[in-house]
DNA sequence: CATCAACAAGAGCAGTGATCACACAAAGGA
DNA sequence: TCCTTTGTGTGATCACTGCTCTTGTTGATG
């Protein structure tokens, strides 16, 4: 029964046919990722989906088998947007400057963030109930955390860390945590030490925990303007790791959008330092 | 043409009829609730509701005009739930004790997410678009947030925050920064410094990041054991605002599930230490 | 008692995700 | 070249959703 290129595995992918099908994938996730910056993950219609495509709207499943097979490749594109960008803007720092990256990076996921507002919720915000993350997501998700991991390692490796804070005032680690820092050890930070580790999985949490409350309006007349307190952020989390300071140069802003793909998200308010956001973004993205 | 006394403004309230109308609005309330810790919020049917009570479909839009109110009724019962866990937490030890104030709070919001993911989920997962949040919910929202900062303000006015890591390489506030936490200081820190304030903003976020990482499926094959990290991070963002580390007492919990109305989501796994979340939960609620 | 508002019920509308049988065209071996 | 296989587009159809409208009933209040 299921062939489908062999259950979605795609035919020798030359032929006209091969050629029709990518193309019309590709027009197909364009046109839901269109759809969900308007309207959201929830209000994603596969039949709206189709009805712009002037397709039938049996069609579709041909493409993907199921609303939440969309999804998930939505979701994939995503991950590996946001992870282009931190990518590159850390390609663009010098190497050894660990303060500068630390700080590019999280100005670079931001960012994105706030470019792609409803890709970003779509892929930290509550997952779909019902929807079990297949392992195509596994890679590419790992994909900005790796960029992160691999600073905190490389400048550990380097001794570039400034063992700051360490021993002042807090206890050592309890068994059950250092259980935890090394598995993370072992799977990213081969170079760094347990509070280290430690320390960079509060600093993860942290950026993403204030993009989020961002995003999803908790700084609503708390925070008006976000973006020199989460770049504030950066520096303080930045020092709780350990890494020097940013070095001063010419950066400003650390890679920006990243440029992964889109666009920035349009022109007024772009990099004016304001905050990225539009009106219309809010009106339609907004606050709970 | 609407009234529904007057327009949901409910009527002199005595009178069986009224009685009535409370009663059936809380069962509505609790099978809804029931359904969404079942199948999350995109699940939630109100003919499946009015299913359950035996009731027409069209009946229930006597109680709740659209589905968004239902929803919003569910989102200001969590977020008060939430803020009654933190105050009861808060409140439970010595006043003096900020260290212990903060792990105690911290530790208290996660129990309850833990505990009741899909609803933690509804209010600081992804906003639902197209629900614009009704002022209902500000009220209530703020409440742990008002807990929170409260702990660092009274720390700040009774001298007992350490300032130990100040100066320690960061430049001086950006003025940008030094407007949005004079704002913020006005509002809830009327004692703090303006370092305090900043920081306590990325302890506060750092802190629901963590949990929505968490019950999100973020950490997946990243840690297996949260709490003990996430106890380590209380203490690590605890010292980051100053606050002196708890004193030893009998805690242990620190609250625990807050007892806010509805229990902490069943035996199995409860208390143990392990990590509150049964098999059959990380089922269904489950990583992205 | 009479009146009016709140209520419950059912039919119905427009929309959704998903399945099916059917017709057609490309691909590839005989 | 024919002919089979396979992928593709179509329309009908199902079960379901939120929501509205009309109809009839019942409680509260003058």
């Amino acid at each position: 029964m299921l062939s489908i290129c062999e259950a979605v595995g795609m035919p020798p992918s030359t032929g006209l046919r091969a050629r029709m099908r990518a193309e019309l994938t590709g027009e197909i996730k364009d046109e839901a990722r269109r759809q969900l910056a308007a309207e959201g993950a929830p209000g994603l219609s596969l039949r709206a989906v189709t009805r712009s495509l002037g397709m039938a709207s049996s069609a579709i499943y041909r493409y993907f088998p199921s609303r939440d097979d969309l999804l998930t490749a939505l979701i994939v594109d995503a991950y590996d947007a946001i992870g282009a960008a931190a990518e590159e803007a850390d390609a663009s720092c010098s190497p050894g400057d660990y303060g500068g990256r630390w700080r590019a990076v999280g100005l670079a996921i931001r960012a994105w963030a706030v470019a792609h507002p409803h890709e970003y919720a779509l892929v930290y915000g509550s997952p779909v109930p019902g929807y079990r993350a297949p392992e195509d997501t596994v890679g590419p998700a790992s994909r900005v955390t790796f960029v992160l991991a691999r600073m905190v390692d490389e400048a550990s490796r380097d001794g570039a860390l400034l063992e700051s804070a360490e021993g002042l005032g807090l206890p050592a680690l309890d068994v059950a945590v250092l259980d935890e820092s090394r598995r993370l050890a072992d799977l990213a930070f081969p170079h760094a030490s347990d509070e280290v580790v430690v320390r960079a999985v509060i600093a993860w949490t942290q950026l993403f925990g204030m993009i989020s409350f961002e995003l999803f309006g908790h700084f609503h007349s708390v925070i008006e303007f976000v973006e020199p307190v989460f770049e504030r952020s950066l520096l303080e989390t930045g020092r709780m790791v350990g890494f020097p300071p940013p070095r001063r140069g010419p950066q400003e802003g650390g890679g920006a959008d990243g440029g992964a793909g889109r666009g920035t998200g349009g022109g007024p308010g772009g990099a004016d330092g304001s905050d990225g956001r539009t009106e219309a973004d809010d009106e339609r993205f907004y606050l709970i």
